[in-house]
DNA sequence: ATCGTTCTTGTAATCGTTTACAGATCAGAC
DNA sequence: GTCTGATCTGTAAACGATTACAAGAACGAT
């Protein structure tokens, strides 16, 4: 036995299917008619039919929000921030994870086209024109939840990793910090990329050079801990590591004590995004806030003002840093 | 301009929306026709709407992952196994949020019957008549991650806790710990409840008397730090605490430190979980794997089996622990 | 040349909704 | 009693795909 359809209900109930749709969707209908379909749509355990509805008027109520790696804690911060407006606004959440190179991303952008969903909100770890293209020509409006080309013409919302950088690198100062060492992710990516040129910048508005400077192979504890490795064998003496994210600083600050050295007291560490990871970490991390949660909850309201009105311009917000200074620093 | 239909494309090739559907789904054709079909795919950039797709063959080719907390590490690790199976069957993947409560995840069983998806994966935190009816009255397939009555009638896998709280006694009495502390989140969940009596039992097994024991407000940092609080305020002398999932026991760790005892010097602390946070805190935390990769895949094969066949008769798998020491015992 | 197969293609029904349109009902006003 | 509007309800046509069925083409065998 199938589920019951529309017909059924309106077979019960005596009266139409429109006079059943009707009702369902609070349409002017008489008393009676209202609590003859009720009672008929309550007998059956009536639900409708989410793909035929949406396919008939168009659309899903879903959002879907893509992240890169669900184990990174920053995306846990977006997510409810999104989790919330969005269910405030009547739509339903999807997560879905796409991998870690590009080429996963546009399939996953190309695939909206299918209509999965009304929107997308999309954190990209690497960007190339393939996924801008993708996200212009897409046919639901796309949100990225980070960096892409102004002349895009997409609606994003940024961190501001430059002026994090900057706080770091001048909280490091105040606490006379001088030999500073920066644990980077991939430098192909968006974050990696920007926080690389952010920490450049920042150590020499400053007038300090960096005593080095490491890649990681991505934004993993495990590759926070192998970099970290790589950065104490080759450069003795550094007081300071500020690290692109939390996970990573996590990773330095775990091979910092396999070797017998104190945070904060001999060497400081500085994570980048404020995750739950930061407070949970021992010592628990100074790191800087790039408003994950903000950036989550802007990126929301700027796709749900896009289903809103197509033909709005694109706007570019930048969420504004700060640091959370804590006992690693 | 909105998407091309099939029947656009039909028509700029030339041919029936029969035979455009037909090539798309690599039924027989002749050269020629493929040819022509994609072509005109390519050329006005087709892709099918899945809505209207799985409207007719009665299928989306979706899986649904429903959590109560994605900013749990364990159901990172969940995520994962179970992405990964489902992704090599030619599913996709969603993950959704229900809420702490159980009303939310009878809401989400319930709205399953919209059509969202071809099946359910779902770890519920509490479980009541309630839910457990709408599981059974589910118009598609649905696999507990979790504990429910066998009388339910339906898929399970669960964790063994009794046997991974067993693992936990015996390592602290070979490592001469005997003043035993507990610290169980929420005793109305189901994780709750069974670690709870997995907990008693294995003391007495052991001829121990726990000396503490308190439930945290939920499976959180925050709750563990709080009841770690009341623990060491309330009971002097304690050697070793058990926590229920790892969040707790970091948050345990975090007001040892507070205090001035030392992990695992004076206090010796076990989780549970092993999650990516066990071996990202400090000191790394001995944790009991309670095969939440292994409970995730299997979930995903169960439910994989269950579309396949509905006939088939409940299974019910429960996934053995072990002990990963570290070095906060 | 005719017939029977087989293979390819097109027509049209269908999935479960929503909604434009038209028909029915009813109240009130003259 | 008839007419006008307003209000309610039902019929049927969509939405965009898949697929049963039938018709047509091609081809070899007789």
């Amino acid at each position: 036995m199938s589920r019951p359809t529309i017909a059924a209900v309106a077979r019960a109930a005596g009266v139409s299917v429109a006079s059943v749709s009707r009702v369902l969707n609070g349409l002017p209908a008489t008393a009676e008619m209202a609590e003859r379909v009720r009672r008929a749509v309550a007998e059956l355990g009536y639900v409708p039919d989410s793909r035929a509805r949406s396919l008939k008027v168009g659309r899903t109520f879903q959002l879907t929000l893509a992240v890169a790696d669900v184990g990174n804690p920053v995306y846990v911060t977006m997510m409810r921030a999104v989790e919330e407006v969005v269910s405030a606004a009547g739509y339903r959440l999807v997560v879905t994870t796409t991998g870690p190179d590009v080429a996963d991303e546009v399939a996953l952008v190309r695939g909206m086209a299918r209509g999965y969903a009304d929107g997308l909100v999309i954190s990209p770890l690497r960007v190339d024109d393939d996924l801008i293209k993708s996200i212009q020509e897409c046919d639901v409006p796309v949100v990225v939840a980070g960096n892409v080309p102004a002349r895009a013409g997409v609606d994003t919302v940024r961190a501001n990793s430059p002026k994090g950088m900057l706080l770091a690198v001048e909280h490091l100062l105040t606490t006379k910090r001088h030999k500073v060492a920066f644990v980077n992710g991939p430098v192909d990516t968006v974050p990696g990329s920007a926080r690389a040129k952010g920490f450049t910048d920042a150590m020499k508005a400053n007038k300090l050079t960096p005593v080095a400077e490491v890649a990681a192979e991505d934004f993993t504890f495990a590759a926070g801990r192998a970099a970290g490795r790589e950065l104490l064998e080759d450069t003795p003496g550094i007081d300071a590591v500020i690290a692109a994210n939390d996970l990573l600083a996590v990773g330095v600050m775990h091979e910092l004590a396999a070797r017998g050295l104190r945070v904060p007291d001999d060497v400081a560490v500085i994570g980048m995004d404020d995750s739950a990871l930061a407070e949970q970490s021992f010592p628990p991390l100074t790191s800087v806030n790039l408003g994950s949660a903000e950036r989550g909850r802007r990126a929301a309201e700027l796709l749900l003002a896009r289903i809103e009105d197509d033909s709005r311009t694109p706007r570019r917000i930048v969420v504004q840093p700060s640091l959370s200074v804590r006992r690693s620093s």
